[in-house]
RNA sequence: GGGCUUGUAGCUCAGUUGGCUAGAGCGCACCCCUGAUAAGGGUGAGGUCCGCAGUUCGACUCUGCGCAGGCCCA
């Protein structure tokens, strides 16, 4: 419920009770207080509330409560004839301009409107000149659609570390970023020409032309969202230099990116290999996941046999007994071994004479001519079956599906294995002769092309259990021929046709056609088990709409595990910033975990692929010779590098060769390729590549393009992100900074988890259980967003619901009814005095709170030290709520009030919170950077400080070096104690209002005695308290018959009529001076 | 399916290397105050520590197996 809903439901409930009578007692409660203003101060008994508030009683009371005979509480006020008002002119209480009201979607805007004014983040940057810097950096979100929960929590802690590293006396600069680049932007850029209609003009512009025209507008596209972001991001009143930041599609950015690259090149850890990519023939483009579109297609199934090479090794697999062998019965399957008979398993037979063969199944015949294996599940059992005459190898259970299929009657199971006794078995391809090259960039295993591999990903869900291995065709047919050194081939053309290296009857025939040819081709060889068509989903362009197909091309990759001419082997490396023990190269993870989940990515993580087929991108910087050599070395990369400094990478597009190397020098390249030596090489000859980077390798790169670029620090000492980043930036960012600078770029990580609904599910649009920042900020403002995430442990699943942030509103009203409160007994003072030394006598409770402000401070820096954010939120909470609000603002309203307004005490006590609020204001700032800075500046009024004073340019206030006397924590659990007697004696005497009791404190060992009774009266609220080195526990004393100070309402033994005729403690008659 | 990870009061969370009757705040109930007032204070009731099995003198804590979530892969 919202805070207004609340109090109107109040509001209502009064209304409702007013309107129509109510229940009586309702009506009288309601009235009650106004109905005593002009009663007596008689002496009332002690049951009297409790018969007024007796719904029976007061039936009969509603009509006589005004009479005098109903005597007040004696809990009340003296509020004889109207004197209520006689003294309470007379009392300092409390004033201020500092609104309960926080108001702070109102008044945000405000504030943030004010730093931006007066530059706040240059003001800080200057105030923190000189001091040790701390580097931290931005995670670069993309900068596409409306932030998200996500972004909010992200970025609120990255503000908690840097408002709190600047105030614990850092200098943190903070260059927030975004990632601009890349497929989503494009894609979305393209959706939209198209749904305007301009795509089928553009793609009759000259490639460079067309990519250009596509590139404007995806910068456009992603200046606006980096401006959105900025407002938003802004609006959560985070510190940052959102005037300089850095955007991945910057000319210097990208430079510096191409700087990197050119560094890990150095290192010998790029390379140009195959890789199978989704590829669209009618557009002739690589595609990304994203843009595919599923749609019904009807194809050729076909089961296929693969003739087994060497049958007796086959049949030793199945453990047939050897045709040739002496035992002629064993071999009739008579004499059987125990263990079939035992089974009863079908007699094994003896080894047949015709070859056996391995069935495969595919839906793309057209594949087959690049197929290099077979792979089986090592788990799975795998029969040898007779079909009608022929003799081949299928998966088990799936012997009667396939037979079925075929109508095959004559079906006989003449053996089973297990399928990691298949592993290693070779076949001849039914109609390729020679093994396929190698492909690009690797080194195969030729004695394992057209053999049996092992694969998981293998099912008993369809086919034959023996599945056709492609690795130029497939991504898990890839993973497979890299993981055993299979050729990576595919002889398929840009165009869709097939190349030279195809089989004659092939070449130049497009893929589509060839299915019916190979199916045919199979059906003539007698290598066709079978064949059908049928209907499945299959991937088609977004654009054209024509099925795309699995075509593998040439791209670049960074090499991960060493060897081929590399010169460090990135995994290696990386890992030991993992495990070492050296601190200097040691990467540290909060929380810890982080240590295991990233060495897990990082043993399992492939080379990576950082090309991608793409107009939106940073090119990457490779010529070709026309007849297919490759001019890319680290110094032409640092030459384009320095080009695109200088114009952008717009310059791939729009320069010529000899512009983008014009500060290229081949003589002096001691890498350079030797066609470039060639008396008749021209640059204008080299063709630009038509790769750009993957955008993880420029956000990768920020360390450089940024930390280094700017100066900034490095190795950074902080990265905060999600959880997801370990795969992601985290990693990404520490290959290529090894490559490039030896070590890792970070000294630690620290991740968050992900934000799911109240019940623990990830939030998704399907499920409507999401939440807009915009509309949570419109309910609730940033500081108790803000105040929200420094509640919660961060390093797991973050559960939210609009309700949290209610709750966490309540908490923050506490806050800042405690500042207020505090604000408002600072209305007259004069912090000049605060120049005055002072010294705090320790017994004084101002020593007392002091001293647990300065372990409040410790506490908080150390936990904001250790980014632990919710237990800087939780002491700071219960230091407002229990050390302030419940015990020492409790204790000091009666001096506050009370005593004369220039008293030394109450001066004194002005002072301690004078100390107090600043010191809780600067500790507050970094999670409530409004609410702290407007409770700051309320209290720089008494400072006459300048306008321009603010939270945000201070430090920390770690001690105050105030030491309380030893007596007080045993003061303070006397004190708890006695509350508890004082709760039995409401009940045992009748005392309901405390300032009708005194209480008995037992002081064994005499320290209390040390300290000033009226000190610890006023902690317990009540209105004496005396020291009894006897007594066991506190006892409470009922001082109703003892008079009444009229205008403290103590009864603290000094009261007697003064001159002017009232009643008043001797404190009280000097307060208002009178004899 | 694999790696990492979470599950303690109605809610949000603490709970050190295994060791007294498992704590806090909010909320709730009851009460006080009406000189912090759309405020402030006090007291109290709430727990099968996700389930099952094991190790141990002793398990919220360690191990195994489940169940329900999250992130990243396949």
């Amino acid at each position: 419920m919202s805070i207004t809903s609340s109090v109107q439901a109040l509001m209502m409930a009064l209304g409702t009770a007013m309107i129509t009578g109510g229940p009586p007692g309702q009506m009288f409660a309601a009235r009650w207080s106004i109905q005593h203003l002009p009663l007596a101060p008689t002496p009332s008994p002690p049951d009297s509330r409790r018969v007024a508030q007796a719904p029976a009683s007061a039936r009969g009371l509603s009509m006589s409560v005004p009479t005098p005979t109903t005597t007040p509480p004696s809990a009340k006020p003296a509020k004889d004839g109207g004197s209520e008002s006689r003294y309470k002119s007379t009392l300092n209480l409390p004033k201020t301009g500092f609104p309960m009201k926080a108001n702070l979607v109102q008044n945000e805007p405000a504030s943030l409107k004010r730093w931006q004014g007066m530059k706040l983040y240059e003001k800080v940057r200057e105030a923190s000149k000189g001091k040790p810097k701390f580097a931290f950096h931005d995670g670069p979100p993309y900068a596409n659609g409306s932030i998200h929960l996500g972004h909010m929590l992200n970025k609120s802690l990255k503000d908690f570390v840097v408002r709190s590293r600047t105030m614990m006396g850092f200098d943190v600069p903070y260059v927030p970023g975004w990632d601009c680049h890349g497929l989503p932007i494009e894609h979305k850029v393209m959706t939209e020409l198209q749904e305007k209609g301009k795509l089928d003009k553009m793609n009759t512009l000259a490639p460079d032309v067309r990519k250009m025209a596509v590139r404007r507008e995806c910068q456009a596209y992603a200046e606006k969202f980096h401006k959105l972001h900025t407002g938003q991001m802004s609006r959560l009143l985070t510190l940052a230099d959102y005037e300089h930041p850095y955007l991945t599609m910057q000319p210097s950015y990208e430079g510096a990116t191409l700087e990197v690259l050119a560094s890990l090149i150095e290192q010998g850890l790029v390379y140009r290999a195959m890789k199978p990519v989704h590829w669209s023939i009618a557009n002739q483009t690589a595609l990304a996941e994203a843009e595919l579109e599923y749609e019904d297609r009807e194809d050729l199934s076909v089961y296929v046999d693969f003739e087994a090479l060497d049958a007796e090794r086959v049949y030793d697999a199945f453990e047939l007994p050897n045709a040739g062998s002496d035992n002629a019965e064993i071999a009739e399957g008579k004499g059987g071994d125990a263990e079939s008979a035992e089974e009863g398993e079908e007699d094994w037979g003896p080894r047949p004479t015709q070859k056996p063969s391995f069935m495969i199944w595919t839906t793309t015949p057209w594949t087959l001519p690049a197929n290099v294996g077979v792979a089986v599940n090592t788990k799975y059992t795998y029969a040898l079956v007779r079909m009608d005459g022929n003799v081949t190898v299928v998966a088990a259970d799936l012997v009667e599906k396939v037979a079925g299929l075929a109508k095959a009657e004559d079906v006989h199971v003449l053996a089973t294995t297990t399928g990691d006794r298949l592993v290693g078995l070779r076949y001849k391809h039914p109609f390729v002769d020679a093994p396929p090259p190698c492909g690009l960039g690797r080194k195969c295993d030729m004695n394992k092309v057209w053999s049996v591999v092992a694969a998981d990903y293998v099912t008993m869900e369809d086919g034959t259990g023996l599945v056709h291995t492609a690795p130029g065709h497939g991504t898990e047919d890839y993973a497979t021929g890299l993981r055993e050194g299979l050729p990576i081939y595919s002889p398929v053309k840009g165009d869709g046709a097939y190349d030279d290296t195809a089989p004659a009857w092939l070449r130049g025939k497009s893929v589509w056609d060839a299915n019916k040819l190979v199916t045919d081709w199979l059906r003539n060889s007698g290598h066709l088990f079978h064949s059908h068509t049928f209907t499945h989903s299959y991937p088609h362009d977004w654009r054209s709409k024509t099925p795309v197909i699995f075509r593998c091309t040439e791209q670049w990759f960074v090499r991960v595990d060493g060897g081929g001419g590399a010169k460090v082997n990135l995994r290696a490396a990386a890992l030991d910033t993992v495990d070492t023990q050296d601190a200097d190269k040691r990467v540290n993870f909060v929380p810890e975990w982080g240590r295991n989940r990233m060495r897990g990515m990082l043993e399992s993580r492939p080379d990576w692929c950082i090309s991608r087929q793409r107009a939106w991108g940073l090119p990457i910087p490779a010529f070709e010779t026309p007849d297919g050599q490759t001019l890319m070395t680290a110094a032409s990369v640092r030459a384009v590098a320095t080009a695109v400094r200088e114009k952008g990478s717009d310059v791939w597009f729009n320069g010529t060769p000899e512009e983008l190397l014009k500060h290229y020098d081949a003589k002096a390249d001691a890498d350079a390729p030797p066609f470039l030596s060639a008396a008749t090489f021209s640059l204008s000859t080299l063709r630009k590549g038509n790769d750009i980077l993957d955008v993880w390798f420029e956000s990768g790169s920020s360390w450089n393009s940024v930390m280094r670029e700017r100066s900034l620090g490095y190795p950074v000492d902080l990265y905060l992100e999600g959880s997801d980043q370990h795969r992601g930036w985290f990693q990404l960012s520490l290959l290529p900074a090894l490559g490039m600078t030896g070590r890792a770029p970070f000294r630690k990580l620290l991740t968050h988890g992900f934000i799911v609904d109240k019940h623990g599910r990830k939030m998704s649009k399907s499920l409507g259980n999401g939440i807009e920042v915009d509309d949570a900020l419109k309910e609730y403002g940033a500081d108790v967003l803000r105040w929200w995430v420094s509640s919660v442990p961060y390093e797991n699943d973050i559960k939210c619901d609009m309700e949290f942030f209610a709750l966490s509103g309540e908490a923050y009203r506490k806050v800042r009814n405690t500042l207020r409160f505090m604000l408002s007994n600072l209305d007259d003072f004069e912090a000049s005095r605060l120049s005055e030394p002072r010294s705090w006598e320790p017994t004084s409770l101002e020593a007392w709170v002091l001293a647990e402000y300065d372990r409040l401070a410790a506490a908080v820096v150390d936990a904001y030290d250790d980014y632990d954010f919710k237990a800087a939120n939780q002491l700071l909470y219960d230091f407002c709520n229990d050390t302030l609000s419940a015990v020492y603002l409790a204790a000091i309203k009666d001096r506050m009030y009370c005593d004369k307004p220039d008293s030394p005490r109450r001066r004194r006590t002005q002072t301690a919170l004078w100390e107090l609020t600043d010191g809780l204001c600067r500790l507050l700032a970094p999670l409530l950077p409004h609410t702290a800075d407007e409770a700051y500046r309320s209290l720089g009024k008494s400072a006459n400080d300048d306008a321009s004073r603010c939270v945000h340019t201070a430090e920390f206030i770690r001690s105050l070096g105030v030491t309380a006397d030893p007596a007080w924590p045993a003061a303070m659990a006397a004190c708890a104690e006695a509350t508890k007697s004082l709760e039995k004696a409401k009940a045992e005497l009748g005392v309901e209002n405390r300032l009708d009791a005194g209480v008995v404190l037992p002081d064994p060992d005499g320290s209390l005695r040390r300290l000033d009774p009226t000190d610890l009266a006023d902690t317990l609220g009540v209105s004496r308290v005396s020291f009894d080195p006897t007594a066991k526990e506190p006892r409470v004393t009922d001082l109703r018959d003892q008079p009444r100070c009229e205008r403290s309402w103590k009864r603290d033994g000094t009261v007697k009529p003064r001159s002017d005729g009232g009643m008043l403690s001797d404190r009280d008659a000097q307060a208002v001076g009178v004899g």
